[in-house]
DNA sequence: CGTGGGTGCTGACGGGCCGTCAGCTGCGGG
DNA sequence: CCCGCAGCTGACGGCCCGTCAGCACCCACG
């Protein structure tokens, strides 16, 4: 959406006093969602935190996750390169390959503690079939997933793996694999899984399964 | 909760009549989860599917969410020994290790496929911090990791893992592989995916992890 | 310097679903 | 036959949603 289609609900075209109420409305949600689930998340609440009335939100938001996908959108623009720029300049030769498969875990991690409260809605939409939200952890998940299948598809002509194994299929299960263990990392952290012994475990797997060699010694 | 401990809201022990009504309320709960999203689940729909009132509804469960959990823990009950066994019965030496990992794989994705719906909600209430559903999806998912663990420990043991390496750890990341590709392979399918190949992926990675050899070449 | 038109905001309201409660129904034992 | 309790329900107050008509404010323009 660019700016000049920002419209309000009614369609008047907001100027500057509107759009400084808009950004102070997301703010607000972003606040909230930080601490509150999202199922809690009241219209009244995000509108009176912000200093305003409900019916003002309703102005500039159709519901409320109308407001968290502007959030998440923002989120996904800037995440999807810094992703998967960790895989396009690692060095995927040799023993370099498994700290490049170490960074692209701790990026993941990273990513996702940054943005967990966004992120949790964005997964949490998406298993309700919310098509708006599945198109941005798509659009987030698809520059890492392409980065690995090139990778991988090189190990390939290499011949390294069969020829008949599909790329993106593996690249898919990977990117699963991080995506699920940040999202859940404290579910592990509270069943005695240390998150550092997860990142080692997921950096070995992602270097085997991607160069189809063994970790080397010491990794 | 054992049978004896079944109460009405107000107390009362049910007779047969009405552990009948809870039995039928409980099949149109989980009828309707096949057809309808669970947040659009209105408590009036069932009750009035399972041709009672909404108040009688409350009288076996205090939520919509209840009766749910209550499907689940049967579920969970039911599926914690099928796919754990799996692993157990598996033979994980040479050759036939591989086609052990992709029996796990294959039940693992038909478990999924049977229970879809249910696991839905299991899936989206952990999420969403329900400490019931987080316990019920630990229990279900906590003898087929600690099954893996075992299997990784004695494959440690045998010098193919470095000691250091946590089996736990390992075994945690690999069911979250399995899990969550499992909760999403339609997204796959609808993104070009074949369910096949994603089966073959994980079932590489299952073996390679687990015995930390090279897949049987053919496979 | 007023004044008209458009932007910004809101109180108030109807509607839907929730969860509760007092009370009616009817079954089964005495 | 009838009494008591299990079983069931209509009706209700409450919460939050999303809408709408209309008031307040700003500023460009005559």
């Amino acid at each position: 959406m660019t700016d000049a289609e920002l419209r309000a609900a009614d369609g008047r075209v907001p100027g500057r006093r509107g759009r400084a109420t808009r950004q102070r409305l997301l703010e607000q949600t972003a606040g909230m969602l930080r601490s509150t689930s999202y199922r809690d998340l009241k219209v009244v609440d995000i509108a009176r935190g912000a200093g305003t009335s409900p019916a003002t939100f309703y102005q500039y938001f159709p519901e409320v996750e109308s407001a968290i996908l502007v959030l998440a959108e923002e989120m996904s623009q800037a995440g999807s390169a810094r992703l998967s720029g960790v895989v396009r300049d690692g060095n995927w030769k040799g023993r370099a390959a498994y700290d490049t498969a170490l960074a692209v875990v701790e990026e993941v991690m990273a990513f996702w503690e940054d943005h967990r409260a966004v992120m949790r809605v964005v997964d949490l939409a998406t298993d309700e079939g919310d098509q708006r939200f599945r198109k941005i952890r798509v659009a987030l998940l698809n520059g890492l997933t392409n980065a690995l299948a090139e990778v991988i598809e090189a190990a390939t002509k290499a011949g390294r793996h069969p020829a008949d194994l599909d790329p993106m299929a593996t690249a898919g299960v990977l990117v699963s694999m991080l995506a699920h263990v940040a999202a859940h990392r404290y579910g592990f952290e509270f069943w005695g899984i240390r998150t550092d012994d997860l990142q080692r475990s997921m950096a070995r797997i992602l270097y085997t399964t991607v160069t189809g060699q063994k970790p080397p010694s010491g990794a």
